[in-house]
RNA sequence: UGGGGUGUAGCUCAACCGGCAGAGCGCCUGGCUGUUAACCAGGAGGUUGAAGGUUCGAGCCCUUCCGCCCCAGCCA
């Protein structure tokens, strides 16, 4: 195999007429008695091949009607367009050579089980869904930077190894460190919020981490969030930017993934809506309206996963929530002066029953107000000197936000639950593959 | 952690009132030159999650334990 040119499935098109080569994956075989078809995938997309038995001799046949599932295969043939084959194209097989043979594979393409197919994580990746949401994940994770860079943001790594900080210490894994307890970071914000002077305009983006006993489709105890932080913005402005923010991701990703979100069967009406400015409501009107509909929450509490599911149904855009109670959110959100036991704090809940995706406020900036609530919240005050000292040496206005890869994926791409939205999710009871 | 559900062949699931352990897919063998999760014929494949109990007899009923799923709480 040498003088006809390599190519991929996705060129094909361009090819038409000429003989080429391909290597890729096994998808399906059929055999015929003196044709078979071949399904090919090598990640660019897939193909279908056909092998005659008068074309290519004895020993060839014999080796294509013993072709498994997942074999990696090259094969030299010809481009042809065929409507009858999957995707108009289709080659011609002149010769084929196996590179390594695959055992009986365990995914068939048909149903099954969730704990069989997370048990099977690593070879569940090839298939198609699974394919086409992370395909999703990564045009929605480019579409973030590229948002970022042309906003002026300079993105900073913060650390995952961390000493005792962040919102509430009951939920962080803990690891040995040289002799003291480290903590994974469960937010960058507090880092982010010491960089912001340096640059006016941040953000940061990595795995947190949750010690949560959580078991919900909305759950992971390891998952991506990306977290701005903006200097001299207040928590309307924060609004405005997480609007535009999302805004930007769905249309990228309608723009980007339409045929993955075709494959995926996403009817993408309600995402094509989706565009600033979204609607808010504060979180005492929320109450008002829940108490309406016949809930009996009350003031003061925070908003369960049935509230979020009861509020968006009331509006087609994804709804912001602001200015919660104070007890009910952490020691860092500014105390709202127009109404002292709320917070400037926003969350924006995901229509169709995704939940909460952004989690964001306007921070304490006032040092003496900061430390009265780290007192409050019982936290250790030596670990939070250095925090104390952002608002010692030039304290400023500043809000931010975080917002879930997972749980966007998930409303982006119609799926139930954020454990296919990552490849190797973290969960409760999952730490392999 | 609480509430509900579930566990049978490699996979997805049946098995009536407690009465011989079944099917489809996959795999193996044979047939077939246009299939689209091909089709047709045949074959192999079981400690019914584990332990105990009731019964002439348990996949099925009872007890305990284990795994998983869904919901709630916590959150992004």
């Amino acid at each position: 195999m040498s003088d006809p040119v390599e190519i991929q499935v996705v060129d094909l098109p361009g090819h038409e007429g000429e003989e080429v080569r391909l290597r890729g994956w096994v998808e399906t075989v059929r055999l015929h008695g003196r044709v078979a078809f071949v399904v090919l995938r090598d990640g660019s997309g897939i193909v279908q091949c056909v092998v005659q038995k008068a074309a290519v001799g004895e020993e060839l046949w014999e080796e294509v009607s013993q072709l498994s599932q997942e074999s990696s295969v090259a094969i030299r043939g010809a481009v042809e367009r065929e409507p009858r084959s999957p995707g108009g194209f289709e080659v011609k097989v002149a010769e084929m050579k196996v590179l390594g043979r695959a055992d009986e594979f365990p995914i068939q393409p048909k149903e099954h089980g969730v704990e069989f197919l997370m048990d099977h994580r690593h070879l569940w990746l090839r298939s198609t869904l699974q394919r086409a949401v992370l395909r999703v994940r990564h045009e929605v994770t480019h579409a973030i930077h590229e948002f970022f860079y042309a906003e002026g943001f300079t993105r900073i790594d913060t650390p995952i190894l961390t000493g005792s900080i962040g919102e509430s210490a009951g939920t962080l894994f803990s690891t040995d460190y040289f002799g003291e307890t480290a903590y994974l970071a469960q937010t960058g914000q507090l880092y982010l919020e010491a960089a912001c002077p340096a640059f006016g305009k941040v953000y940061c983006f990595g795995p947190t981490f949750r010690a949560e006993k959580s078991k919900t489709r909305r759950h992971l105890t390891e998952f991506w969030m990306v977290e701005p932080e903006v200097a001299f913005a207040d928590s309307e402005e924060n609004m405005r930017l997480q609007e535009r923010f999302v805004s930007h991701l769905v249309r990228w990703a309608i723009e980007r993934c339409a045929p993955e979100l075709e494959t995926l069967e996403r009817d993408t009406s309600s995402l094509e809506r989706v565009s600033a400015p979204f609607p808010r409501i504060s979180y005492s009107d929320a109450v008002e309206l829940l108490r309406q509909k016949g809930s009996e929450i009350e003031w003061g509490s925070d908003l369960g996963g049935a509230d979020e599911t009861l509020i968006a149904e009331e509006f087609e855009l994804p709804v912001f929530v602001f200015n919660y109670p104070r007890e009910a959110k952490a020691f860092y959100m500014k105390e709202n002066p127009a109404d002292p036991r709320t917070v400037l704090c926003n969350d924006l809940i995901a229509p169709e029953g995704y939940g909460e995706i952004i989690g964001g406020s306007q921070r304490e900036d006032d040092p003496e107000r900061l430390l009265r609530r780290i007192r409050e919240e019982d936290l250790p005050e030596e670990a939070y000197e250095w925090y104390l000292d952002l608002r010692r040496y030039g304290t400023f206005v500043h809000s931010g936000f975080g917002l879930g890869i997972e749980r966007t994926v998930a409303w982006i791409t119609g799926r139930p639950h954020v454990r296919e939205l990552i490849p190797f999710p973290r969960l409760m009871n999952r730490l392999a593959p």
